[in-house]
DNA sequence: GGGCTCGCTTGAAACGGTTCAACCATGCTA
DNA sequence: TAGCATGGTTGAACCGTTTCAAGCGAGCCC
């Protein structure tokens, strides 16, 4: 059949006027059963059904957004698939989307605010109906042209205070400073807080929350902002663990962080829930492996991609004009690797932030 | 100046008539300064130039593919992007298209059959101009599909015989061969292999190759098929482990699964490593922070999403027309999680299959 | 029987680009 | 001076849909 089908419409697939010639009905009432809003005939509603079997015809969406001006395509713009986070970031949107009938497109834009604004432009030009985005640091140019544009776009994760755009982030501050008292209770005194990228909105918040937790507590508070993938990343670390403000549990700001430096830690003999605790921001999938398992705050990142896409939908839909800021709160899961002897490996505490 | 522009277009962003008419030029001169084929006198182009960046006129993406028969949108097809693995494809692909000017639509088929055919029917009615997919157990409708439309398309991960598509995989036969033999190097004499999807052609091979390698060296060899997110795995594991044949290996055929596979491992008390050698297919992420280090055979995902890539674009620009096969090596990383005794947890050793 | 409504059908005009035949000055060649 | 190639320019047709005004026949009411 569809060989029949490619014989009769050489290098071309079959269009609605093929359907309706074989049909013997015209153009419009092909559209009218195809669209089922304009009442039909039985008789001519078979014959149209049959040729379009017959032809295996499908619709061109592209003509179809073309002419019905809007696309029903979702762009995605995150900063980078690889991590864990994003990439159940993206598993979530899929999903989602395809159960209401959207597709999504993802892009990428590594960090960088120029590629940013690059991939964010011909995100525009394919005529997205709505964005989701992760926003670099310095994403005003990108947040311009899709405000001219006038596409609906929430923004996550990191929350930029922009009046024109939806947010839907996580309670940074609340999650660092149940953290801080996680570790407090543990028996922490000193804590050291490794940051990746220390400009970032979130970061910012997180490295706010940190200091003024800790010195609520009377507690040591030391950072340490460097890219692990650097050479001088590991030296001071070793340096910081082997001064004089000894620091006794270490705070890292993301996943992608922590594998390095557990890999520092581990190069320095230094012993993870022996020597030091460790407590690490977002969840990797590999927590509950290591020896001993590890402390986690957990980025409600399922929660954060349903709200995110319910706003979407809305101002996509029914074009809603006020503009919504939602946080959603992480999660505290205790274990092993923070705890202040080696004593167990087991059991988990939660603590809603 | 984007205030400007949507005050004077109002709710309708400026298209090449707006530029035309600003200009006081033809629309056909506009395409022309666009494209770049047909010569434009000086004077016109500036005039041109200037309108377009006075009303930030982008052209429309969707008219293009219309009109050109091609939309420079390629489609993913994965069965999930959660894992690192696809997460890893996923991110080589976007920076591949990205840079040669194609967008890619990523749809996910959660290795549903069913599923698959309609999502692969969405990106056809999409216009792709090109299809990469992870194809699931069976997927002999969305092959139809696919071939009846005349799009391009290249098959990764899973060859299934058949010669419509180009297909680019890992060589599993060589790469259960060199675990087996690695593992025996190491001193280990019963083997026992857990899969999840006995079904896939890949597993299938692997299946017949560790039984083969196994005879070839009078190893035991026992196999473990079972879905480890079924409370039955961790009982079966157990009793194999118990049992009277009690390997002394196990090799694990993908990272998903060694995840809950470890779980049960330390739940039971048995030491990875010390009592146990474990090796696992894919080389998740986090194989370097365990103790000990985890031996994985290494996927080779990069140069599988470059060669996937190299093929599909010869054949949407140039229509080449034989199909192709392309086999990439996978490499075995030795490592203390399958070392005979406890010894070391340092260095690694490579071996290409 | 005339006028209406009602249900169905049609054909043409969009949608926003690209492409291409035709046209128009020039300047060059014979 | 006619003939002709050449560089620029234009306008209309086209891509494959949807939408909508207009038409049409049948049935109904007065």
């Amino acid at each position: 059949m569809a060989m029949r089908a490619r014989a009769e419409f050489p290098d071309r697939r079959p269009t609605i006027r093929h359907v309706a010639a074989r049909a013997g009905v015209s153009v419009g009432t092909v559209s009218n059963v195809l669209n089922g809003d304009t009442p039909v005939s039985d008789a001519r509603r078979t014959a149209v059904l049959d040729a379009i079997a017959a032809l295996g015809f499908q619709p061109n969406s592209v003509a179809q957004s073309l002419r019905r001006r809007h696309s029903r395509v979702v762009g995605l713009m995150a900063t980078g698939a690889a991590s864990a986070y994003f990439a159940a970031l993206l598993e979530s949107f899929e999903d989602i989307a395809a159960r209401q009938g959207y597709e999504v497109m993802q892009v990428l834009s590594r960090g960088d605010p120029e590629l940013e604004t690059r991939r964010v432009g011909a995100l525009l030009a394919r005529q997205v109906d709505g964005l989701i985005m992760v926003p670099t640091q310095t994403p005003e140019r990108s947040f311009d042209l899709i405000a001219a544009a006038g596409v609906p776009a929430v923004m996550i994760d990191r929350a930029y205070p922009d009046p024109r755009f939806d947010y839907v982030t996580m309670d940074n501050d609340a999650a660092m400073r149940a953290a801080v008292a996680a570790l407090a209770a543990e028996g922490h005194r000193r804590l050291l807080y490794v940051v990746r990228w220390p400009g970032l909105v979130t970061t910012r918040a997180r490295i706010a929350a940190f200091h003024d937790a800790a010195a609520l507590r009377g507690l040591g508070a030391g950072m340490l902002a460097r890219d692990p993938a650097d050479d001088a990343f590991a030296a001071q670390l070793a340096c910081l663990l082997q001064g004089p403000e000894r620091p006794d549990a270490i705070i890292a700001s993301n996943s992608d962080l922590a594998l390095p430096m557990l890999a520092a830690l581990q190069a320095l003999g230094v012993g993870v829930g022996r020597d030091i605790g460790v407590l690490v921001f977002d969840e990797p999938i590999w927590a509950g492996v290591m020896t001993p398992p590890l402390a986690v705050v957990r980025h409600p990142v399922a929660a954060i991609a349903r709200s995110a896409w319910e706003i979407l939908i809305d101002r996509m839909e029914h074009g809603g004009d006020e503009r919504r800021r939602i946080v959603h709160a992480a999660e505290i899961v205790m274990r092993g690797s923070a705890r202040r002897r080696r004593s167990d490996t087991g059991g988990e505490a939660k603590t809603a932030t």
